[in-house]
DNA sequence: ATATGTACCCCTAGATCAAAGGGTACATAT
DNA sequence: ATATGTACCCTTTGATCTAGGGGTACATAT
């Protein structure tokens, strides 16, 4: 399958590799059990630093596009057409934007709504990346 | 009526303001009608900038617990004692929590959903303080 | 030995924000 | 003239976040 990187670009490099990678699928370019390169391999050919591309595919294991076999490396998920389609970050999107709208309807002011947030954030016991 | 304001306290100074007002209100100590102490003369009095008291001032008339009758002053509102008793503040918190909480189950992770946070509020044609 | 994903530690470079203050100006009414 | 709330302008301080990188280590299996 073909890479490519754009630097300069705004967006983010291990954003760039999601898409990419889900694009291929759903283009048919990748299906399911095909080997995607190790994490170090993919980071030396592209020229990225191996935690950049690790994050993408935790990303994409999540998102179940990949399925990750340890030690033997990194594959397609049976699932990945239907799980490429899926955008997980335009669903919290939505999510959050319905209740800021609640809130700022009521009254709420946008500082406060923000500090409410990061205060939520920030208490639940936080983990992740 | 009696307002002390603790500089060293971690606690905002316009927050302290707020609080202290609505606490009067819950007890009996400030009643419909009364007048307060205008913005300008209060923040010398405390030794604050006007816009804190302002600031302080403008969001107890939001929670009706103040009514500002233009060049006449700040009173209290007729249903002070009620809504004093509101805290928008932790319904804002309460809100924001179910969703996050929700994202969170659903694998999305923390610094997604603080992008698509930013995301909304940004969007959103702004304006408020 | 070597390669796999993964999990930590630390760091930098930008951006964004809250809180508070400083200043100036305005219409309104006394 | 004076006082009222209010609405702008701009600034500083400290905190917190993203994206990205650097390094080191680990168990697993070939």
């Amino acid at each position: 399958m073909q890479i490519t990187i754009d630097t300069e670009d705004h967006i983010p490099l291990f954003a760039q590799l999601v898409s990419q990678v889900k694009k291929a699928v759903l283009d048919g370019k990748l299906s399911s059990g095909d080997a995607l390169p190790s994490i170090r391999q993919l980071a030396n050919d592209l020229d990225l630093n191996n935690k950049t591309v690790a994050k993408a595919y935790s990303l994409l294991e999540r998102d179940e596009v990949v399925q990750t076999k340890g030690y033997r490396g990194t594959y397609i998920h049976p699932e990945a057409k239907v799980n490429s389609a899926i955008d997980l970050n335009e669903w919290a999107l939505a999510k959050l934007s319905d209740v800021t709208r609640a809130l700022r309807e009521a009254g709420v002011t946008d500082s406060e709504i923000r500090i409410a947030f990061t205060k939520t954030m920030t208490n639940h016991t936080h983990r992740e990346n």
